[in-house]
DNA sequence: CCTTAACTGTGTCTGTCGGACGCTAATTAG
DNA sequence: CTAATTAGCGTCCGACAGACACAGTTAAGG
């Protein structure tokens, strides 16, 4: 049999062959267990050996099932992410709507990431794109259709979302929402040995929260992302497109 | 010999042994070599091994100078994305200016990533700070000190830039600059099996670039990102913070 | 000068990894 | 019943990071 390539794996029906005898281990149980054991203990100890022991088989068993541990990770990441939310309700009667999904759609997708850290170093880099992938995109450039932006732009908007939260993600270890600390405890002992090299950094860690409280990281991102599309959106609503010189 | 840190690596001077042959390797050379194998072949190719028949010596003699492959690569890292520019000149005469350092620093940075795409696989989860991007952080901390920002938000906003281009590094392959093709290479045919489940994907590839031709998704995030800053800007300098509710 | 401590280079070994190949047994179409 | 097709898996290979011990080299201390 040629093995299904990693597209057959993720987008393809699965389908039941005719003879031999019936598989004891299904491409589902694989992927689920899989997920369970690089979410126990890291994707850096993901073997195939380590997956076939916890499920009862032989290693060179999951060959029959995926034809490498590429496309393994390929159908555990778009399992891990998981179906997008249905959309949020705008925030007021008289509000747009596209604000508040995009920042419930943000912090969803960030929750998901969160939920399986190896999911962001596992997709670094071009990959095949899996059915519930497509399925978030959908849902964000959902949100913007009503506004006036290009097709391209739409997308731009929603690939600066997500990469604002995966880069979130990846910064952020595994316990903490604060990224503030987490910079400062990578820097730490380094940066005050040589504090006057580096003015503005030491001023920005001994400089307060703030006088209103503070957003994490993850918030204060959305908020000037959003802020920025309201201004390019007004824009063009505005009128036609102004062509401003930048 | 304790082997040194890597941290004592990144930032400690380099310290002559007293006694024993002289070495016939140095740290900055191997660095050089590994950065420019990693840049021919890719990180994937880069073993010690290999590292070592290009440096003309045994695997094992790296390990005089380097304690292992994790400290090598955040060497890499820092040597690869090298000193920040100066500080960029403002548009006009009036205009504040850390809009165009920010959009220089951020072209400039996405250029030195885009040299060396390895950096960043080599750069997910936590990892040793050095001297390098410390310099960077630095020099977009000093470009919003003007601004009323607090310290945090200073610093939320460079890595909501920094998170921006990384993640349009990663997405976009080593020859590309057009992100909308790259996404619609991944998505491929599989989506066009599938177009009437993601209306809004097939309509926003089906969409032109827009009247008034179009700028790249790495200028698109840029200019969200600045234009939401100065909204936030705008706020603080209008009056004290007004807790507005989201 | 000589002794000796410290240092460099490296050959060898181990454990782990992904994956190729081919064998055997099970199941079903004809 | 027979043959085709499939699943499970034992065995092997090459590549990898790294541990360790040993030999040769250099400079400090007497």
């Amino acid at each position: 049999m040629a093995t299904p390539s990693a597209l057959d794996l993720l987008w393809g029906a699965p389908q039941r062959p005719r003879r031999g005898p019936k598989p004891s281990l299904s491409l589902e149980r694989i992927v689920t267990e899989a997920i369970a054991l690089a979410d126990a203990e890291g994707l850096a100890s993901l073997s195939m050996q380590h997956l076939a022991e916890r499920l009862g088989c032989a290693k060179m068993a999951l060959y029959r099932y995926v034809p490498g541990k590429t496309e393994l990770v390929a159908l555990m990441v778009d399992a891990a992410i998981g179906d997008p939310p249905p959309p949020a309700e705008p925030a007021g009667p008289g509000e747009p709507a596209w604000p508040a999904v995009l920042r419930e759609w943000a912090t969803t997708i960030f929750g998901r990431y969160r939920a399986h850290p190896w999911s962001i170093e596992a997709t670094t880099g071009a990959r095949p794109t899996g059915p519930h992938e497509v399925a978030w995109l959908e849902s964000a450039l959902t949100a913007l259709a009503g506004t006036g932006l290009t097709g391209a732009e739409r997308l731009d908007a929603v690939v600066l979302l997500n990469g604002h939260v995966r880069s979130l993600v990846q910064v952020t270890a595994a316990g903490q929402e604060d990224l503030e600390g987490e910079v400062a405890r990578q820097i730490g002992t380094a940066l005050s040995a040589h504090a006057d090299r580096y003015p503005q950094v030491v001023a920005a860690f001994a400089d307060g929260p703030g006088p209103a409280g503070r957003d994490n990281a993850l918030n204060f991102g959305i908020d000037r992302i959003l802020d920025g599309l309201a201004v390019l959106i007004a824009e063009r609503a505005a009128g036609p497109p102004p062509d401003r010189g930048r």
